[in-house]
DNA sequence: GTTCTGACTGCGA
DNA sequence: GTCGCAGCCAGAA
C-alpha cells in the first residue's frame, strides 16, 4: 500500500517519537516496517537535514548516544533530550524504561 | 556493473 | 562495566 519509500516511512517513524521518549534504530527501523535496517536509518539522518525530524531521540540499541564523546552532535543530543525531560548521564540515557512505553506507543494503531 | 562505507546489532571475551 | 569481531542492508561513488 504504500507508494511509500522505505526512507519516508523511516522518517515517519521518527517523527512519530513523542517528546521526552527515545527510540533506538532497530525500533525506528521495524517501525517503519525494515527490520534489520538500523544502518538506513542512520544514513538517512546523516543525510537529512530537517529541523523538524527528532534525530536527537534516535539512539542505539543500547540506549546511548550513537556519537563519540568529541562529536559536536553529542552534546547538541544530550541537550536536546535532557530539554525534553530525558535523563542523560555522560552519554547515556536514564530511564531507558521509556523505550519499554515507547513500543506500545510506536505499535498503538494508526489513527487513534 | 562493482566497491566502499556507515549516527547499527548481537554475541563472545 | 568495556572492547572487539562478524553479519547485515542500502545508498553513494
Amino acid at each position: 500500500m504504500p507508494g511509500k519509500s522505505a526512507a519516508d516511512r523511516i522518517l515517519a517513524a521518527i517523527r512519530a517519537v513523542p517528546r521526552g521518549e527515545v527510540a533506538g534504530y532497530g525500533e525506528i527501523a521495524r517501525r517503519a516496517g525494515l527490520p534489520g535496517r538500523a544502518r538506513m536509518v542512520a544514513r538517512l539522518l546523516s543525510g537529512n537535514d530537517d529541523p523538524k525530524l527528532p534525530w536527537h531521540r534516535i539512539l542505539r540499541s543500547d540506549g546511548r548516544i550513537a556519537f563519540p564523546e568529541d562529536h559536536p552532535n553529542f552534546s547538541e543530543q544530550q541537550q536536546r533530550l535532557r530539554a525534553e525531560g530525558v535523563d542523560v548521564r555522560n552519554g547515556r540515557v536514564k530511564g531507558l524504561k521509556a523505550a519499554a512505553t515507547l513500543d506500545e506507543i510506536l505499535w498503538a494503531p494508526p489513527g487513534r
